[in-house]
DNA sequence: GTTAAAGTGTAACTTTTGTTACTGCCAAAC
DNA sequence: GTTTGGCAGTAACAAAAGTTACACTTTAAC
């Protein structure tokens, strides 16, 4: 663990708050697809992303999702560090895009530390400018664009959280999380291709310049 | 400002915080429609609200608007400290919907304060809470509800944040916040005229029930 | 090998939203 | 009083997105 916070956390953290983290954090590791918290749940503790990709997700009333942004190597859950202090539900809910590590901190330190460290203020600041950035950047997508510049951010975005310029998602997952429906994605799937940008197969789809 | 911090803020800020508040903050009046912050500013002062209401939105590439939300009696603005601490530029505008008084309080005490006193902390953290919470409110609007829709809510919310139930607004501007067109907005307004749930007059709409 | 399920392609159609254009009305300015 | 500009109503049309239906292919299960 302690090798993970000196990478990842190192010139973020001072050294007597990674000796804390250590002391009291846990390493867990989660499958590309598990769910790590589900909306309605309690929030016990609090992840710093090591290495892999999160997705955080919205869901309305008829229980269909929305993408909302990805979380990263050296990030943390905004939501989560509300959650914990306000002791609210989630409102999220989270899901390994990748085979994921974290290391999760017991709630209980979150407010000692924001009172503590310097850093840690700093690091929980930085979270909520990231994460509200992240949150505007969504509203311009839904509010500002068409389904096909939205689906080509998605593209965009997707290559990069993965690191690989094929995706292996179906019509339908994309439509799922673009809130959408699979005719739709499939057309405009189909119209990138032609414009060769694209290439499509079965359950992958190879970006070739976007 | 000390009878303004008493109403407003005992009970969530320690006297001696609010000894410092006094010391430091200035107090701000704005009328309805002025300009607090623009896309682009740095912001140098975090503001209280005392009384009226602000309200927040985002912009597109040609200039047109969307209404994220609204900042009410006790409120702060989440963007503004994420803004003081990275000084980074401000994403948003904030227009006074209502006139209102503020206390400005300097960037710099911020920092300090966060260390210091406990409950500024819990202050700024449900401060954010409450704007992520806005924020993701405000998606809901955006992906998952038909404009009829938002305009109801819009309408509903204006009634809430202003406590009246004639709102004096123009087609044109409600288009504006929804990001939409004005003859749109006249056709919904029309449609929920003739269902007897409000009714219309130039410049002015009245809530009747909704 | 046969069957079943999941994934994709596409046509035809509907609904929602946005656009253009024109009308009349009201209020302030002259 | 007349003019002018902003506001609202509405028709007609266009574009975007969503829906239904069905064909065909691939893969996994039996």
């Amino acid at each position: 663990m302690l090798n993970y916070l000196k990478e990842n956390f190192t010139n973020i953290f001072e050294d007597a708050l990674i000796e804390e983290i250590i002391e009291v954090g846990t390493l867990k590791e989660v499958k590309e697809g598990e769910k790590l918290i589900e909306i309605g749940d309690y929030v016990r503790s609090m992840p710093l992303l090591i290495s892999g990709a999160i997705k955080i997700l919205r869901e309305d009333e008829d229980g269909d999702e929305l993408l909302l942004y990805f979380l990263e190597r050296g990030d943390t859950c905004a939501m989560t560090l509300t959650c914990c202090l306000g002791q609210t539900k989630s409102e999220i809910r989270a899901v390994a895009e990748l085979d994921t590590t974290l290391i999760m901190i017991p709630i209980q330190k979150m407010e000692e530390w924001t009172g503590k460290y310097k850093s840690w203020r700093n690091f929980v600041f930085q979270s909520y400018h990231e994460r509200l950035t992240e949150m505007l950047e969504t509203i311009d997508s839904i509010a500002f664009y068409n389904m096909d510049e939205r689906l080509v951010k998605y593209l965009q975005n997707k290559k990069k959280v993965t690191n690989d310029s094929l995706i292996n998602s179906t019509h339908q997952e994309i439509a799922y999380e673009l809130h959408t429906s699979r005719v739709v994605v499939s057309r405009l799937l189909k119209k990138l291709e032609s414009l060769g940008k694209i290439e499509l197969y079965r359950n992958s789809i190879k970006i070739v310049s976007l």
